[in-house]
DNA sequence: TATTTATTTCCATAATTGTAGAAGTTCTTT
DNA sequence: AAAGAACTTCTACAATTATGGAAATAAATA
């Protein structure tokens, strides 16, 4: 009974072979045409090409012509933006890194927390940095405020109200009125400055890296000790903007 | 009886769901969080996102993340590319833009919904453009409604009911009867002009692109300061007017 | 004109699949 | 350590749906 006689085929795999063959084919098909194809019954096609239409993953060009819908594209463009922005923005990452001397993260949301998602060790000796995996709540850190900057008022504070805790040094900021301020002012100016409060003596200054619409996917930042980010404050606040700004016009200019 | 207590939904579009979430939220999401955001059951959602990850419709990233897959990619860059009218269109967006030194964006529509498919920034400083993906309601824009010009009064004013909404700045008009009268006359003009209606002191000049049925099948149009819109009318409308004329005897060449 | 092929729609039914429910893991929080 | 939340997998069954078959035009071909 392991090789059973398939008599039905499901409705995602009929849906797929439909998309495969217009993809192969670079050009519409009728929907008959589609059933010889696909060899189903054009019962079947017919149906499954109208709930398709309906929901514009299938589009009718002329007459009876079908093929592939705008919603595919879509899809598609969303991928590839995201694939693209974490290319860019580890390259990057390492970059900065090596120029500065300095532990540089990229970070990015998960609901109400934050998560290291790459990490460029400076080659010396102070490591404070967290690991890449590391998750803590968005409002102990300036990543953290920045990853919400781009959501509207209600959003943030929303956001912030459910999850801000204290930090375990207790310095963090936790009322989400002034968080979710804090964040707005630190998106606009795209840089945000912490000193010591996730943990003693270290500092972390950070720049979001937006996506076409404004939406902010990640963070980069550089984390050091606070007397060294004090010392060079204006160098280092202009070159993890740059490197943001790099980040995104890297993109920009696709076709 | 006409409302039936529906309690099945089928696998489309359970999967529909599943990628419009994962598209606008812009990020991975772990399947449990898939199930409570759809309201569909959790089993059910484990159930077909393992399926769809077989079929590259999702893929994997990190623990327990779930993206967007590849497979949606190539559908999208064949719909993308399959309108060779684009591909003329691209060429010709980016003369004109080089022609004129301004920002010109090639747009087709989606539904009820415009998105810029193209664009060749202008060498200049002046940026209000919207980005390549960007998607807006068609009573937004110029072009939004260019799209709707070939079809009949009754399809033009069903889409524009469904889907006209008020634009951010408050300034587009949102009556389905106006818009789709508009829409008419403008795409009888071949030329349909917008001063600060989607961003306040930008103005947009749309040329509608045919096929050669008469269907609109995206637009090409000049975005720039109002100043500059107002000061050189004539020169721009002539010009972004002989620009889809271009690209539309190009395609006629075709076979 | 006759004949075939292409195209579309409809119905009844078997076959599949989405769902409820529960139980088992792993990770957090108390 | 205990409780809870998040996460994952399993089973059995009813609800849905893919399918075969047929009918009916329209278009192409003989």
């Amino acid at each position: 009974m392991t090789e059973k006689t398939r008599t039905r085929v499901g409705a995602i795999d009929r849906s797929l072979q439909i998309l495969d063959l217009l993809t192969e084919r670079h050009q519409p098909m009728t929907a008959y045409d589609l059933a010889r194809s696909t060899g189903a019954p054009v019962s079947t096609i017919y149906k499954l090409v109208e709930e398709l239409l309906e929901r514009s993953m299938l589009s009718r060009v002329g007459e009876n012509g079908i093929w592939l819908g705008p919603r595919l594209m879509r899809y598609g463009l969303t991928y590839r933006a995201r694939m693209d922005v974490f290319a860019e923005a580890r390259r990057e990452m390492n970059r900065l890194s090596e120029n500065l001397g300095e532990t540089v993260q990229i970070c990015a949301r998960d609901e109400g927390m934050m998560t290291v998602i790459g990490m460029a060790r400076a080659s010396g000796h102070f490591n404070v940095a967290s690991d890449v995996g590391t998750r803590v709540p968005l409002n102990w850190t300036a990543s953290g405020r920045l990853l919400l900057g781009h959501l509207d008022d209600e959003t943030r504070l929303r956001i912030f109200t459910e999850s801000a805790r204290p930090s375990e040094t207790g310095q963090a900021e936790t009322d989400p009125a002034r968080l979710s301020r804090l964040a707005r002012e630190e998106f606009e100016a795209r840089l945000a400055v912490q000193m010591s409060a996730s943990e003693f003596a270290v500092a972390c200054i950070a720049a979001p890296i937006c996506d076409e619409s404004g939406a902010c996917l990640a963070t980069i930042s550089i984390v050091l000790p606070e007397t060294r980010a004090r010392a060079a404050y204006d160098e280092l606040t202009r070159e993890v903007q740059n490197s943001a700004r790099t980040i995104e016009t890297a993109l920009g200019r696709r076709g």
